[in-house]
DNA sequence: TAGCTTTTGTGAACGATTTCACAAGCGGCG
DNA sequence: CGCCGCTTGTGAAATCGTTCACAAAAGCTA
């Protein structure tokens, strides 16, 4: 796997070495990581213990280690990991080394949000495009980004050379969209419509359905007995 | 258990059995299954199998027998489970038989577009208040509810009798506003802020990392190998 | 250099969740 | 009534994820 620009040799060993299955749950962990240690840096530290930064991520120490593991060995005993360069080895074993560049398909009261949320920005996640068909919002521009309708989706997805989509558009153009951008190439989608989209193998869709946050949430509070929520114990989705 | 309105006797059973440990998991499909059987009522179907079941929720109809078992036993064998009976024991299992009064903290553009959010009320779960300290917003009245400073957080909570929070802040208040909700009674969470929350034990968090989500779609696209998503996969036996 | 403290990396144990596989129940039909 | 096809409910097996526990570094001190 050589097809990248100037990526530093050990980078790429650490983040090929990946042949391991990865679970889902160290990826949500690694972003995590990724944001303390961004933390830490800012605070001046130099180093930290899987322990500290397990604590900082509301995880076990074993855990850390453990899923850093998977991709090399980045600490040194006695001391703990390096801040800077570690994030900098996570940054490239999540892919955040490079520019994503993503459509915005909806641009309603979410697609909005999503928009003006900094953190994709600050990631290197790129809005190349935004599709929407309210006739009031077509051809407004945000941030220079000119807002299409959707009958130029696959237009934009092409010309934008976009790689991933997010998807905040009502239920019922939800899969028709779908077809399209998987069609004009897109092989990632964040989906924010509350329904299961069919995709072809090499596809992956992350769903985010804030009902059923909530609703677990309900589930939680209701459940009678139980000591339901460990301590301090917040997983996350 | 007899606090409540005229919830049928079988209902009530099923739910109060629920001693069993119910994984985050479960939960999780639970809300989707009960999504799919509205879905399913509206199309005017009586009864699905665990099988289509599955197929329309993303999962297994092992898993569906398996999800609901931990409750009681709903279907009929050879026929399968009777749709508007098996939504009501899912709504009085979740805890959605009843209204939950939520504060929504933070009015900026996620708050918005949460409060916007039709499947909330519509699942039962009603705004009682609004917080923010934007002096352009404080005062102003969306749908009836009033728009008030931060500092009147614990008030708002107490008269509104809220048991949740949607928490959509900077970072920098965020631990400070949870410490104030927690003290005003909120149990449960649902946390917007990139940032681990501390809590007492009872009170439940549930995460909403939307560059998680994003990040960990980065990963599936940039890993080189790998079958890693799997796509449509509803098998069954 | 030896001894002490700290912390990593990792096999092995453990625990949880998912899948398998099948007996038992149900309705329909001849 | 007895058989047949279908589907549930559920122990048992398999898989997956987390925690444990400890040998092997690394730095520091004297």
């Amino acid at each position: 796997m050589s097809h990248r620009h100037h990526t530093p040799l050990a980078l790429r060993i650490a983040v090929s070495l990946s042949a391991r299955r990865v679970s889902e749950s160290t990826v949500r962990r690694l972003s995590l990581y990724l944001r303390v240690l961004e933390e830490l840096a800012r605070e001046g530290e130099s180093t930290v213990s899987s322990r500290a930064l397990a604590s900082r991520a509301g995880t076990t120490a074993a855990q850390v280690r453990k899923d850093l593991s998977l991709f090399g060995s980045f600490g040194k005993r006695g001391l703990g990991y390096a801040v800077p360069p570690l994030a900098e080895q996570l940054r490239a074993i999540m892919g955040l080394s490079r520019k994503w560049r993503v459509v915005l398909v909806g641009a309603g009261r979410i697609g909005t949000a999503l928009f003006e949320y900094p953190h994709f920005r600050e990631r290197g996640f790129e809005i190349v495009a935004i599709l929407d068909d309210d006739p009031v919002k077509v051809g407004k521009e945000w941030r220079g980004v000119r807002i299409r309708p959707g009958a130029e989706l696959a237009a934009a997805v092409r010309e934008g050379g976009a790689e991933m989509a997010i998807l905040a558009v009502p239920a019922a153009v939800a899969q028709r969209l779908t077809d399209e951008l998987v069609a004009a190439g897109v092989r990632g989608i964040l989906n924010f419509v509350p329904l299961q989209l069919q995709v072809p193998e090499g596809v992956t869709v992350n769903h985010v359905n804030m009902a059923v946050e909530l609703e677990s949430l309900a589930f939680a509070l209701q459940t009678p007995m139980a000591d339901s929520a460990r301590p301090g114990m917040n997983r996350d989705v």
